[in-house]
DNA sequence: GCTATTAAATGGAACGTTCCAATAAATCAA
DNA sequence: TTGATTTATTGGAACGTTCCATTTAATAGC
């Protein structure tokens, strides 16, 4: 019947009749207690409608039940499928993810980290804001907190990382662009901030050396890793003297932004201008048309990263090894008809 | 330096030759502190790598600055964009806020509701998953705990609710859709345990009836509130005697859906077949063809709905008024050409 | 009947804070 | 000087748990 003050144990222990020892044994299911007195306990917490203070708990037990997420942008797919992942096999671990986001914003971050702390998370899962300085970090490495990295990296870190393979990725999709014959190429969006970025964009560069694309005949225009940074990175690229013909873009948010612009000024995005996306969201084999895109699965290497976050904490060390997950290319129709229908013409 | 086990305000006290009552009083700034004391314990502060422990305050002060936001579902931009909303007015409040997904799972729900209270938030702001039954907040009304729903309420509950008008939007898409012309109109998607799916469809079948379309040239499909729900519901419709010419969907995600399916039956949406979303997130406006859809502005209704939990915790009380928020309807191409370019034909 | 053994329940100290009441030191009024 | 006032600092109790060491009750062994 919800008296004013908070109920607690020894409420509990006063209404049913027993000690506060005998309640908390009861909370923690211990076989200790007698199958009718537990009864008897379950009942007056009911009544006085209890809740738990954990953190009373935790001044005692010092092991917490709840892991931090922190996002660098909820709002991208990309990451909220990557979250959702994770979440999945916390909880069937029994652990409660809390999600906070960042929204690329390193101060909002250093914020979002310490209320973490201070709420006493037994590990923490981050994908860094742009622009994070390892300096953040050090602060939770010396207080021993297990930490692991997801999709992104620091440059000088010893956090474990769990990332897609970038290079390969970029690779990939540059041979792809290459083999349908395209010979002025284009990377657009992403800023070298990130090191993704350099990893992305250096699979362009070593495929396009490897397979005898000029570098005089590429551009890179850096942008913002949204649909407007798209659009901006092709009104650029096409005012050069000699446009490329294909591009691939960091991102799919940056290759939609792309396909709109093309759209705008009268071009076919697939037919008059090649482009692919990186990651693979939902929304690219919806588009019209539809984006072909290396897959970085990343629900798959949510999951991943909280294994290993689970390994961490139960073995209680702040290592880990990096895992870099497979990518592979889907091939949709930005980039003009498709292989197998071709007769092969495509030098 | 990281000394094994965590340090305490004991640990500060020592380090700086003061007693723990000082360092709490630093801690929480209080201007009772010699400056040059102040300097001194901060710097201890610093040296010992100290992490405040807000469980072992909140045992004291009983008042917690975080409050917990639970999501039915994270990967709808609709929700994202709310949640992130939220926290902006939250984050220039001082609060931090932790979001969990529940993944539209009653029983993820409960739990992420017990975990949010014994961590001891100050308030909580739910968008229901489907199908929670009310008994699931009970608890929570009973234990004093500030709460307001977002998006959606539940049938019998007195608790505040902050959401859009519903009924009017699909009112406004129903006349919409009926002054282009079309005398045979769908209602794609949803399922009739949610609230608002009453709502959305009580505006379409109101508007029917005073625009003069019987009820017999109206079908209503319930599905999943998916792309995947969307495409099942054309299916259905068309395979009718009579089959409808246009459609009202329960989501944007629906819309997108239908339009694909269309596509897939080589039909042109906007020209063979009308359809209009609801909720109007970012991609509306990018497909092709534009989506028309009723925006709800979901990022200023999550700020509307934080400014109440924020009145609310504030004024200790856990009643607030319902706000509705305004919606208007967005035309686009995806109910053929629009108006303005139109000659007037449409009868 | 008495002691051993097992089972069930309990009191008390500890965890890391806050905050009240108390002290100590410095300043002021006379 | 003495007492009053102000400023800065401090000890100790309290918050709601857990868990160890103990007590109490029940059962068994002889």
């Amino acid at each position: 019947m919800a008296s004013r003050a908070k109920a607690t144990i020894l409420d509990i222990a006063r209404e049913a009749g027993v000690s506060k020892s005998t309640v908390s044994l009861v909370l923690q299911g211990s076989g200790l207690i007698r199958p009718e007195t537990a009864v008897k306990v379950r009942k007056a917490i009911e009544d006085v409608g209890y809740v738990y203070n954990r953190g009373a708990a935790n001044l005692r037990k010092a092991h917490s039940n709840v892991i931090g997420m922190v996002i660098n942008d909820l709002t991208n797919p990309f990451f909220a499928e990557m979250a959702v992942g994770m979440e999945r096999v916390f909880q069937s671990a029994g652990i409660v993810p809390f999600i906070a986001n960042t929204a690329e914003n390193p101060v909002r971050q250093e914020e979002v980290l310490k209320s973490l702390m201070e709420q006493g998370v037994a590990g923490l899962i981050v994908s860094p804001a742009r622009g994070t300085t390892s300096g953040a970090f050090r602060r939770l490495e010396t207080a021993g907190l297990p930490v692991v990295f997801a999709m992104r990296r620091l440059p000088e870190s010893r956090i474990p990382v769990i990332a897609p393979d970038n290079h390969r990725g970029a690779w990939l999709a540059t041979a792809h662009l290459i083999g349908k014959g395209h010979r002025r190429l284009a990377f657009f969006g992403g800023s070298s901030d990130l090191v993704v970025y350099h990893e992305r964009l250096g699979g362009f560069r070593e495929a396009c050396e490897a397979l005898g694309i000029a570098k005089r005949d590429t551009i890179v225009v850096e942008g913002e890793t949204s649909r407007k940074g798209g659009i901006a990175c092709l009104d650029t690229a096409l005012a050069a003297a000699e446009p490329p013909t294909a591009a691939l873009c960091f991102n799919d948010a940056v290759a939609f932004g792309v396909m709109l612009a093309l759209r705008k000024r009268g071009l076919e995005p697939g037919a008059d201008f090649a482009v692919v996306g990186f990651d693979d969201v939902i929304e690219a084999q919806h588009y019209m048309p539809a984006l072909t895109s290396v897959a970085v699965d990343s629900a798959g290497l949510g999951e991943r990263a909280a294994h290993v976050m689970l390994k961490m904490i139960q073995s209680r060390t702040t290592r880990a090894e990096d895992h870099i997950g497979a990518v592979n290319l889907v091939v949709r129709d930005s980039c003009g008809p498709n292989r197998r229908a071709e007769t092969g013409d495509a030098a």
